[in-house]
DNA sequence: ACAATAACCGATAAAAGATTCGGTATGGGA
DNA sequence: TCCCATACCGAATCTTTTATCGGTTATTGT
């Protein structure tokens, strides 16, 4: 079991949410799910540069917060899992969305910084 | 020099903006420049959790990303740094303070759920 | 019998991120 | 002279996150 070395603060909302929602693929997820792909092998296939073993652990992670449910059949062929937004999941995408267009409307301009913080110093 | 070696997932607007602001500090420290916490020694004494380095190193990214501008007076005792909000990271404000919202009024979800996580398992 | 599919888990390796420690430089005050 | 404050940087180390690999179970088709 792996234990937390480094104190949090628990008194961030910004730092809190960024619990849920901070983990790298878990946007990609969501608005996948969103689209109505809910099926952990359907968003393995849509996301392809994440392994299905992380959209595994975050679907985990996300079902753990209560952002998504889970729908199983387990005695059908072949498995079948479903993951759908909660009500607390759909509270999430409009601000989602206002991230992400404020990521799109400036993404030139990150990637340039972005490249220059890591590229020639 | 450091080369990043995990491909990005670069026409995600979420996964650009986090890269502007996901780091463990870097809500803080705009919150605190946004309060008028403009220079280095304050904001690291306003956090007390980050030591100076981090604050130093947040604040040289937030800077490179545009969206803090930084004043010094170099040839004044004590030395004299100021960082402001450029009209990028004031576009930031609203969103910032929405996903702090919604964490705060999930907080103690998050926080159960967040223990769950790593303690009992 | 064997390959294929779906879902999932555990252990470990690799990468990224955060922290600590020491150092630079300037100039003021005890 | 020595110590303080301010700002800043480099490098080693520790912590956390992400990726990789192999394994499990169950059923269908070849």
């Amino acid at each position: 079991m792996y234990i937390r070395k480094i104190e949090e603060d628990q008194d961030c909302g910004l730092y809190l949410a960024m619990k849920v929602l901070g983990g790298k693929w878990k946007c990609c997820i969501l608005d996948a799910i969103n689209k109505g792909i809910t099926r952990p092998s359907e968003i393995a296939r849509s996301v392809q540069e994440a392994s299905t073993r992380v959209i595994e652990m975050q679907l985990a992670e996300l079902l753990a917060y209560g952002v998504v449910d889970k729908y199983a059949e387990e005695d059908v062929f072949p498995k079948k899992s479903e993951y759908r937004l909660t009500g607390l999941g759909e509270s999430l995408l409009p601000i989602l969305s206002q991230i992400d267009q404020w990521g799109m409307q400036n993404a030139q301009l990150i990637k340039e910084k972005s490249t220059e913080l890591q590229g020639a110093e």
